[in-house]
RNA sequence: GGCCCCGUCGUCUAGGGGUUAGGACACGGGCCUUUCAAGCCUGCAACACGGGUUCGAAUCCCGUCGGGGUCACCA
């Protein structure tokens, strides 16, 4: 039997990176066992503007790598893949459901039902519905539809015994079935509550295995009646932790964003995220911009497949001392046996770290094509660039070196060098330029590499000691001041790579630009 | 509150009868150093608690406590 798995976000207009996740683990499962990966809307509630919530869901999982052998946009031999129009199946099931037994018309009004409730309260008992419409046939319940009264229908749930089902995460997992309630699977207009379609979608699409969050555990009683009373194999189950706040066990939400930004490590990721997106002339409204959600990473210049391997540990490990791999080699270890059962919490910095790690080692015309478009994007290069910008970009990436994390890092790093005068950070001239002697020095500076033959960090570097052990000064003193002279930061890569890619005309340009705002 | 799930360093985790309880991130210190990174060395830090079972329990059993999820004519 091949195996296959799916996911099934509804529309909501965004990804979350819970739902991430869940997507990744069930795309793992199914590549690993050669099986299919579906993807299915579950958009019963008729979103309105269907396109535009579901355009950020398909975009993210493509961004990821995550892609689906059945689904929106490539079809399928089961299509189709909107839960939506598949209504027809579902009322089906529950006319067999009915025609069986395992279903039953209520007339029950509202108020009906919340006396009873409120009887077995004061009895101290809890709620079991008398279903006292389960019994009717047709001509008894006639009058009541004559009357004018809605019919919903409802499960009707065992009473005795237990459900056992056997979770590939949690192991034996026992319910009574007395705990379970007569739920709705259909509304009086006719129409299907998720749990029916969801079941009933499955096994039309022959789902063999249903990997999803463990807040879906509770769901599982009435879902497995559900299969049963349809006939249906029951899927294998496997319930993932909950992917869960920074430093805290509660599941992550993206409705508590005020409250994880007073976590330092959540707030640090989430400002530097937003620095770079107010740069490249996003307005990042924080509702849809951070994160919890998957578009801050792609916006921001993040690895798709650092995330991925940043949340394949979330919940998983392979042993005591790999966390890096390649995609073919994450789909050969990933196994549903190594998935923990306790709740992990979302650590934005190992997140970061991850990224570090492969950013690290990704080739430099790799770097170079991701971070083009995002100075094409803050207008620091033309669209398409120049060629002599690609080169001097080419040249900063690589001084750079591990200090750009994301793609939208090389902003910071790149500006100073593409634009001309550089913009001046005024802290910067203030402690480094406005110091008496920083005039003198840098004119001596000047000098000195206004001769030099070759100019290379090599040659520029001993130039600069030359100036400094005539002057009897520190290193630092001319070093820094150089620095925000040139690059109007304190930060950047090597100075004397800088110097080199700046060129002397510009250096010589600049420090004689920076000499009035010495002390 | 009922039901269900979970409990190893701050975080992600390995270990499932005998380990100096291992790794990673974060954090501290040091080296390197022109900034910021990186790199190297090094340190800190955990089996929730209480009872069993056993020669021996982080590991098995029971209980307690703690945390979480879920209890819709939402998905």
């Amino acid at each position: 039997m091949t195996v296959r798995t799916r996911f099934a976000p509804s529309p909501t207009g965004y990804l979350h990176i819970g739902g991430v996740r869940t997507a990744l683990f069930n795309w793992l499962y199914a590549r690993q066992q050669g099986g299919q990966f579906i993807l299915r809307i579950d958009d019963t509630d008729g979103a309105r503007n269907l396109d535009e919530a579901l355009e950020p869901i398909l975009s993210g999982l493509k961004w990821l790598g995550i892609d689906w052998d059945e689904g929106p946009g490539i079809g399928g031999p089961h299509a189709p893949y909107f839960q939506s129009q598949r209504a027809a199946g579902h009322r089906a099931a529950v006319e067999r459901l009915l025609e069986t037994g395992h279903a039953y018309r209520d007339f029950a009004t509202p108020a009906e039902l919340d006396e009873e409730r409120k009887q077995a309260q004061a009895a101290g008992l809890p709620f079991l519905y008398s279903r006292k419409f389960a019994a009717f046939t047709a001509a008894e319940a006639a009058p009541f539809a004559a009357e004018g009264r809605q019919s919903v229908v409802r499960l009707k749930m065992p009473r005795e015994g237990s459900l056992v089902i056997e979770d590939s995460v949690r192991g034996r997992v026992e319910c009574a079935w007395e705990r379970e309630q007569d739920h709705v699977i259909q509304r009086a207009d006719g129409s299907c509550l998720y749990h029916l379609a969801s079941v009933v979608d499955d096994h039309d699409l022959e789902i063999t295995h249903v990997i999803r969050a463990e807040e879906h555990l509770s769901n599982t009683p009435r879902q497995a009646f559900i299969a049963m009373s349809l006939g249906y194999a029951l899927p294998v189950y496997a319930h993932l932790p909950l992917v869960a706040e920074p430093g805290s066990r509660t599941k992550l939400s993206k409705r508590k964003l005020a409250q994880y930004l007073k976590n330092p490590d959540f707030k640090q990721i989430s400002e530097h995220g937003t620095k770079i997106a107010q740069r490249i002339g996003l307005a990042p409204e924080a509702d849809t911009f951070n994160p919890v959600i998957v578009d801050f990473y792609r916006e921001v210049g993040y690895l798709p497949w650092a995330i991925d391997n940043y949340l394949a540990l979330l919940g998983w490990s392979y042993d005591d001392k790999t966390e890096f791999f390649s995609r073919e080699e994450l789909i050969r270890c990933f196994s549903l046996e190594r998935i923990n059962s306790s709740p992990a919490s979302f650590d934005p910095k190992k997140l970061w770290a991850v990224q570090d790690h492969f950013m690290h080692a990704l080739p430099i015309e790799e770097k170079l094509a991701l971070m083009l478009p995002m100075l094409a994007r803050a207008g620091l290069v033309d669209d398409p660039p120049t060629a002599a910008a690609v080169n001097t970009v080419r040249q900063v990436i690589e001084a750079s070196g591990d200090r750009l994390k994301v793609a939208g890092d090389i902003l910071a790093y790149a500006d100073f060098f593409l634009l001309d005068p550089p913009p001046m950070d005024e802290a910067a001239v203030k402690q480094r330029l406005a110091k008496p002697g920083a005039r003198a020095l840098l004119q001596q500076f000047a000098e000195a590499i206004g001769a030099l033959p070759a100019f290379e960090p090599t040659a520029l570097e001993e130039a600069l000691k030359r100036v400094v052990e005539q002057a009897g000064v520190k290193t630092g003193d001319l070093v820094h001041a150089v620095r925000v002279a040139v690059t109007g930061k304190t930060v950047g890569p090597g100075l004397y790579d800088c110097l080199q890619i700046l060129g002397r005309e510009r250096v010589l340009a600049r420090i004689d630009r920076a000499l009035p705002l010495c002390g």
